[in-house]
DNA sequence: TGTCGTACTACGACTATCGTAGTAACAGTA
DNA sequence: TACTGTTACTACGATAGTCGTAGTACGACA
């Protein structure tokens, strides 16, 4: 399981990339999210739901009430075309993300109990 | 330049990286993190501090002051044991996250300007 | 009637980052 | 001596995203 910490940043990406397929709402998407991930990222309700907010008010996504099949009403998103270049923004940016962390993150080796003496 | 909402949860990171290779001070950390990523990213001063008391509040780095050659006092900062087990363990978290995301991040292509009729 | 599952909504706390500004010390130049 | 530049922080308040907790609402089923 991930800290969201470090998905922060991505998760209306996430998001974004789902409604990709078709409007959707916010029990899918989490439930997608789940299954996507194999359970490793299992967003947050509260802050799925106001990643919904922002993306529509950012007119990434717009909303529409749907018909309930056996619960409460659902309130469906669908990804504008803004929403669409924001979504392959981000994606572009997620190469640099990569470059830029990997730059720093080595694998992992096991540590020799050594004690390093060749400080600059 | 990369917007520092998608590096954030790897700043903390990116310091104990470089303090892998012996101590450091903050000038020096942050010009080496703009030096490896081509300028790709740039922390912030502020930013760069507040990490570093983040940092020895949990004890992952100590500090100690320098003898300063011009300029300011240096205070400078040595990785823990502590410090390098966290490391690993955000390492180990990076290739987590790399999936995670990259399992909605699609190569961007051209998109075709028919209508999506293939919803669920 | 009560419980379960679906589908939100409200609210306040927390934390990392950021902008702005200020301080401090030394070096070099005029 | 005064000024300017570079190094090296430090303080403070604003902002934004996430999170925990709790509550609401509706339908299905027993």
């Amino acid at each position: 399981m991930i800290s969201s910490d470090v998905i922060r940043g991505y998760n209306d990406t996430m998001i974004l990339a789902l409604l990709l397929d078709g409007p959707s709402y916010g029990y899918e998407i989490s439930k997608e999210i789940s299954r996507r991930t194999q359970e490793k990222y299992v967003i947050k309700e509260t802050t799925l739901y106001s990643a919904f907010n922002r993306l529509e008010k950012n007119g990434y996504v717009t909303s529409f009430y749907g018909t309930q099949s056996g619960g409460k009403r659902r309130t469906y998103y669908q990804i504008t075309q803004a929403g669409r270049e924001y979504y392959q923004e981000k994606c572009r940016e997620w190469e640099l993300t990569q470059q830029v962390v990997s730059a720093f993150v080595r694998p992992a080796q096991p540590q020799p109990e050594q004690e390093v003496t060749t400080w600059k």
